[in-house]
RNA sequence: GGCGCAUUCGUCUAGUGGCCUAGGACACCGCCCUCUCACGGCGGCGGCACGGGUUCGAAUCCCGUAUGCGCCUCCA
């Protein structure tokens, strides 16, 4: 038994948690959330984080989940400590820990499988970090199946055995763990290994109360991603999901959140996922990016959406857009004018008692930049007895193909005499 | 059905018996700023699930009801 190698480790560190995600598929944005807690807990403590895939089998699925997985916590920025491990590898161990509790009395084969013997008589209980004190009652448990008929640990055997060989120290996870524990904690006191401290986090759920799924939006985290979020943004606003820093704190960075985090403040009612607030916390943090950094970010967001856009003139393009969208993903169409020609949507919206006088006036502009195109339009609008809004509009209209752009002598300068001149001719003229 | 957990503005939350005629944020509404949008500023709307207790005093403690969620798989 490896018990004296737990003791030593355990003095060594700390803290040592665990995501554990089931490789099924995409990272869930709840299964995030509670990773977030766990990272942010150990990271708190000076302690580690591990990621142990709970594999049963080893398909070409779950090798490309189980990639996935790991590029989504990279991006995050959620970073594990030691080798990812994998439940797989540790089938020997749990029948090798079965047989132990077989051999014991603690636990009795039924039709080829094994099961543990529940105590029949008291209670289990355990002090909750979050939850705080719970208590089972015995007899409503029962004999639950360690080991299947085919020889394959059961997760609620499998799970409490890799916990105690890694020295886990604190297990938190989702709710739907909370009548598990119970049954583990007795698997592992008949081990013989030490039992973890347990915290149970509340759920994440959609806006109809129920479990976040597809219909409510993006849900993995790979979908927000490319929608333009940024990890910074999403981290915070998901540490904001079931745990507080005070009465008024809502925005914070990644060290703020990790120096502050502790499970006290995690509370017990579900949340629901506010896609509204995420949006407006994603603003904020693009906005707070140095300008050179959000161009370079802009960039390498069109870049791995397969735009080839020119370079140099989507980050002279940036700082127009840094203080208008929320999610990078706007870009394209808040933007795109900028490189391909806009569809002109609302025709009706034009008006060529506008853009005449206004391409003669552009015309006689130099040199062709913000501040001389201004006043050249101004002097247009005042000229026709026009509200400058009322001026301009038909202007942005021709040239951006919607009502909403960024500024509109910012835009004109932006693309160039030549192509705005022409782009604004043939559509007065049009 | 059994077991467990939960229940403060539409949403995220602060609140651990008097500081609460319940605070902040998002959303929403109005006004201001303004070339559109956004940002920003100012103001507004809006909540302790319900019923009993305990207490001089309850959002806070206890009991019940209702509602929601989770588990009750040889799923994880």
């Amino acid at each position: 038994m490896g018990s004296d190698l737990h003791a030593s480790t355990i003095l060594a560190v700390s803290v040592r948690v665990r995501m554990a995600p089931s490789p099924t598929g995409y990272l869930h944005i709840g299964n995030v959330r509670t990773a977030l807690f766990n990272w942010l807990f150990a990271r708190h403590h000076g302690g580690e984080f591990r990621l142990r895939i709970e594999n049963t089998d080893t398909s070409r699925e779950v090798a490309e989940a189980t990639g996935q997985i790991q590029d989504s916590l990279r991006w995050l920025g959620l970073d594990w400590d030691g080798p990812v491990t994998f439940q797989l590898d540790r089938i020997d161990l749990c029948r090798q820990r079965a047989g132990a509790l077989l051999e014991a009395g603690l636990a009795y084969e039924d039709d080829g499988a094994i099961r543990f013997r529940m105590p029949e008589e008291g209670t289990t209980a355990w002090e909750d970090l979050i939850l705080g004190p719970v208590e089972v009652r015995n007899a409503t448990i029962e004999d639950v199946v360690i080991v299947r008929s085919d020889g394959r640990p059961t997760y609620n055997f499998a799970s409490p055995v890799e916990d105690a060989e890694d020295g886990i120290t604190h297990v938190i996870r989702g709710p739907d763990h909370v009548s598990n524990t119970p049954k583990q904690i007795q698997i592992l006191r008949a081990l013989g290994a030490p039992v973890p401290v347990y915290a149970h986090s509340p759920n994440v759920n959609g806006d109809d109360g129920r479990k976040l799924s597809k219909r409510h939006g993006a849900i993995t985290v790979d979908e927000f991603r490319t929608a333009g979020y940024t990890p910074d943004a999403l981290v915070n606003y998901l540490a904001l999901l079931g745990w507080s820093y005070d009465d008024r704190t809502t925005l914070m960075t990644r060290a703020e959140l990790v120096e502050r985090f502790t499970l006290e403040r995690v509370g017990t009612s579900p949340a629901v996922f506010d896609y509204r607030k995420l949006d407006w916390m994603n603003g904020v943090h693009l906005r707070g990016l140095d300008p050179e950094v959000y161009a370079s970010t802009l960039v390498a967001f069109l870049r791995e959406r397969g735009r080839s856009w020119d370079e140099e003139l989507v980050r002279r393009s940036a700082p127009l857009v840094q203080e208008k969208i929320v999610r990078l993903g706007e870009y394209e169409s808040f933007a795109g004018f900028l490189f391909e020609e806009p569809e002109l949507r609302e025709p009706e919206l034009l008006d060529a008692a506008v853009l005449t006088p206004a391409v003669a006036a552009l015309e006689e502009v130099r040199p062709w930049n913000a501040a001389g195109i201004e006043k050249a339009l101004r002097e247009v609008a005042a000229g026709l007895a026009l509200k400058p809004r009322e001026a301009f509009q038909p202007i942005r209209v021709a040239l951006t193909g919607s009502r909403v752009s960024p500024g509109l002598f910012e835009s004109l300068e932006l693309l160039g005499r030549e192509r705005a001149l022409t782009r604004l001719r043939a559509v007065a003229a049009g």
